[in-house]
DNA sequence: ACTATTTCGTCATGGCACTTAACAAATTAG
DNA sequence: CTAATTTGTTAAGTGCCATGACGAAATAGT
């Protein structure tokens, strides 16, 4: 229904959109939200210095933004400055708009509110394995949380603004329908027919959804970076320049399926030797002797924290996999960091001296920092409700509604 | 000197850059520049359709690039309308600024002026071999051919905007300095201390300028490509969305040192089974059973016309191990299409059976087009003097002087 | 305690960029 | 030859930000 978000701004052909007052205006209440949104509480004039307009023309925009209830006026604020008058502090509200994150993942169903302080304010988690179940019992479930949040949220005064959906699988650039799904074996579900409308929805990868929030929210991690996640299958998400990379049909990241020993063995791709077949969950089971179960990954930590030597052995050869693939990304892609995430930070002690071996030993000189994720598995999740938030920081006006 | 024009209007942090009407008014005169330049000659009223504003807006837009000489007024036209009065078709001058492109290879140096209608309006080559000169003496004989092209240019009533450098080598982000060109053995040459200044100058890698060329001048090529293009080392450059992909320092690309086989044969870099060790220019030929002289991959193309085997052979083999590299890079970034550019394109009716066979293999379902690029040898030049010319396009106020 | 200084937020004025609306000019259709 | 259509220009109008001046609120100095 709406386009992603974060790829707005580009024109459809050469020609960028026509530069009118109004987008001006429109930009500039963007840049007074996201400069207030990330820099705490802030005086008029400090954001006018921030974002280089004058005192006069951000007093408009902050009145506009107070009246539309997106900003909210704390009063006197005791400045860091030592003299002069102090400023009245400006914060984005906590009681407009929120975002909805909703997760689909394959042994749970999770959905929370975000307003836009980034705060949670509502949550609602459903354990239960959805692998194998046909999409509409599963959607309407989703359907019954979402409800539930959604009404948490507006006893607390708040206004859900968009829905952005976190999945196992691959969607189709700019649409809700999810491609394929293989842990949940789905194909070609549209979301956008399955759920209740009313709200703006985005569904995107969790892998997606899981870089952003490491960009959102990662402390110190900069806007370029690779994020490495492995649920079942192993996907990689690239954020350059502070933008997602999803490539032109919205494919990109598939680390999973990029070859390591080319003659290695077959993988269910067509192709040979892929990543997956050395460092997927599965191949990592096989490799360390274990039953695949519930919460495997828990399982794995467990036993090698016991000191399991199959166990280790087969993280060690995991991480050397995936060290040499992501060698070849690297090299491709100069990132200044890459991060691990969803399992991978669980396991990331076990895995880490391998990949970090193949990897600095593989591109000398250039220096590329591995990251553990400290967001765990509320990555996605968070990620998808943090995107509605930026859809309205990024078009304050648009979603003042 | 002057930031490299293809990633301007990036704000430094996150917050960008402030929006006033003068900004404004640039990027639309900007507008106006691009659709005029891309669409043929168009008259007042088709531009304002095309880029969204009205007549009345265009008409001061084009007054005023018509006194800086960027637009020149044909007189009417015979417009593709039945009815009505003909508009008077606007061009872009070809008496206007242009862009001095040059090119520093291993065996020539060579400089070109572009107008802004794309013409190459001056030209000046040197051939002879630079392998293991100082940077001093090339330098200096590369700016008699450069004053020799301005010159030329100047006697057409042209005026040089700007130069751009393409080398064999890497390009520290945002700097006129080569940190690094293996095959002139130079390091560190800071391009703008041994040049004389007076124009803004701009100096990037040649595969970079490869692909920009591909972008702007190849037909049919869409914006969302993987260009590779192979002189000694494999370099690929990445263009995602119309732009370029440079990395966090500017060192994105390097597709020769992506590991193909990790266990293959060591590699200067300090890796194994690098890509170059494969499909490198010396690995090529020595599989081929060729001794190193000059003009070598004409001596490969020429005896592999004449079915030597053993060159058949050696370029099939390059050819795979290109596709699996490939295959990796097609996994990650999910473009349209690749292109083989450089010294591939000369070869690629030997190359591209094997690549093309790896990765469709390895990448089934997800078609990904290999193309061949038809600039030749002369896209980083090309490429490097349309930088110019795009600059001046993107920004017609700051560039009119 | 009182004044000078500094900084903040607001207001009035002005300039700039685009839109709207109207019009003359140039061409085709009937 | 008139009506219709399209172009380019002009004049008035609106929106948005800059400029400069002002009162308000706090600190520093005497």
């Amino acid at each position: 229904m709406t386009a992603p978000p974060h790829d707005a701004r580009r024109g459809t052909s050469g020609t960028p959109l026509p530069d009118t007052q109004q987008g001006m205006r429109r930009r500039n209440l963007s840049r007074v939200m996201h400069a207030v949104a990330a820099h705490g509480p802030l005086s008029r004039a400090a954001v006018a210095t921030r974002i280089g307009l004058t005192r006069a023309a951000v007093s408009t925009l902050v009145d506009e933004l107070i009246r539309s209830g997106l900003l909210d006026e704390l009063g006197p604020e005791r400045p860091g400055n030592k003299v002069g008058r102090p400023g009245s502090a400006l914060a984005v509200s906590g009681s407009g708009p929120v975002g909805i994150g909703a997760e689909v993942g394959v042994d749970h169903l999770s959905v929370c509110a975000v307003d836009l302080r980034g705060e949670v304010r509502a949550r609602a988690v459903r354990q239960g394995d959805n692998r194998g179940r046909a999409p509409e019992p599963v959607l309407e479930e989703l359907g019954a949380l979402l409800r539930q949040v959604s009404d948490e949220a507006r006893r607390a005064g708040l206004r859900p603004a968009g829905l952005a959906i976190a999945v196992p699988g691959l969607v189709a650039r700019g649409t809700e329908t999810v491609v394929r799904a293989p842990n949940l074996d789905w194909q070609d579900v549209d979301f956008g027919a399955l759920l209740p409308g009313g709200l703006p929805l985005t569904v995107d990868n969790e892998a997606n959804f899981g870089a952003l929030a490491e960009l959102w929210l990662g402390d110190g991690v900069p806007h370029d970076f690779l994020h490495v996640s492995a649920e079942i299958g192993i996907g990689a998400a690239l954020v350059v320049d502070g933008r997602l990379l999803r490539g032109t049909r919205g494919f990109a990241g598939e680390l999973g399926h990029v070859p390591v020993w080319p003659d290695g063995p077959a993988c269910p791709c067509g192709g040979r030797g892929c990543l997956e077949q050395y460092a997927g969950e599965e191949a990592v089971l096989r490799a360390a002797r274990l039953d695949p179960g519930a919460d495997r990954v828990g399982l794995l930590a467990e036993r090698a924290e016991q000191g399991d030597e199959d166990v280790r052995r087969a993280l060690r050869d995991a991480g050397a996999a995936l060290g040499i693939a992501l060698t070849g990304a690297v090299n491709l892609l100069d990132p200044r960091s890459v991060v691990l995430g969803g399992a991978l930070s669980r396991l990331a002690p076990w895995l880490l001296p391998s990949l970090e071996g193949e990897l600095r030993r593989r591109t000398a000189g250039t220096t590329c920092a591995v990251a553990v994720s400290g967001l765990g598995s509320d990555g996605p999740l968070l990620g998808a409700a943090h995107s509605v938030v930026r859809a309205v920081l990024d078009d304050p006006a648009g979603a003042a509604a």
